[in-house]
DNA sequence: ATATCCTGGATATTTGCAATCCATGATTTT
DNA sequence: AAAATCATGGATTGCAAATATCCAGGATAT
């Protein structure tokens, strides 16, 4: 069980476009290069998250990303949704049905409860990851960020941004 | 993101093996021709719940799989950490420290916050699987089983047990 | 001795992720 | 109008892990 590495890029993406000035956006070159990773790769995924509502794109020069709405309002498990799909972890392939002491399908309209404890399980890792949001996540990044990097990154941004 | 179907395999097995009698067991063939799936995959499977100490083999005739401590000992997330192993499933890449933007690695000695926050969700949902043990799965497909599906199963495991 | 079963390694096969490339369309600048 | 910049979406390739099978070797009961 792995996540795709395209979860860490977005929720980063995420967090660097929630500190960008209002009415500025950063183009996905700009923001692979900042994070030093495939920038063909990356706009996928900021095309998944543009699709899901979470960022809005603008094409042409001085073109680019930006948050669709304030930090606040945006929760890391949206992110993964978008980027990760939303299908479970646990898929049962309802094994019960199959084999020599199975009956017909109607005796098996109840859930089967080793799915059902997988899910709850899921529905734990949700409900977490739906309490955090994109400004939590900046908090904790300038509260332990050293005053260099930050001094560094505003330095880089200010030759990257649009609008 | 997805659970191997090993997870689904597995804990149906050590459900099976939860309602033997005491002193018998069943030999892979048969917990894999009971549920309908590959017999040499699942055997692949049933090693490493043994090598984890949640399931004791008996080698020979008569020998076969059967649970290492009471069912009631045995948590669902034993099993999954069993088959699918103990990685948590987001790695973070530390991508922070990439980039032109990134400083000497002895700034990032505290934790990334993004990489702590799936960690935390990750937390819950192995606690959600921690608080649910196969008694309690046995239990729950007792309670909503056809009585008919009871005795058909116990009339084949009457040919299968072994001891 | 023989038959049965677990073990562990070697080996395909398949799936999904990672990554790249390109043609297209939109928009700004010249 | 032309050129440059950027997002979009499809096609394609490479790769690692999961899936699946097979077989030789060791243990045990009959």
């Amino acid at each position: 069980m792995k996540l795709s590495d395209g979860v860490e890029w977005g929720v980063h993406c995420a967090a660097l476009l929630a500190v960008i000035p209002a009415g500025t956006v950063l183009p996905g070159k700009a923001l692979a290069e900042y994070h030093g990773i495939s920038e063909s790769y990356l706009v996928k995924h900021l095309q998944a998250l543009t699709a899901a509502g979470i960022l809005i794109s603008i094409p042409g020069p001085k073109g680019g990303y930006r948050l669709a709405r304030p930090a606040a309002e945006i929760t890391v498990l949206a992110i993964v949704d978008a980027i990760e799909g939303r299908d479970s972890a646990f898929r049962c392939a309802e094994i019960r049905q199959r084999g020599p002491a199975a009956l017909e399908p109607a005796v098996y309209r109840l859930p089967c409860p080793i799915n059902a404890t997988m899910l709850r399980a899921e529905m734990a890792w949700r409900k977490s990851l739906r309490a955090q949001t994109v400004a939590d996540l900046v908090g904790g990044l300038a509260k332990r960020a050293d005053q260099r990097a930050v001094e560094k990154t505003l330095a880089w941004l200010q030759e990257r941004l649009r609008g």
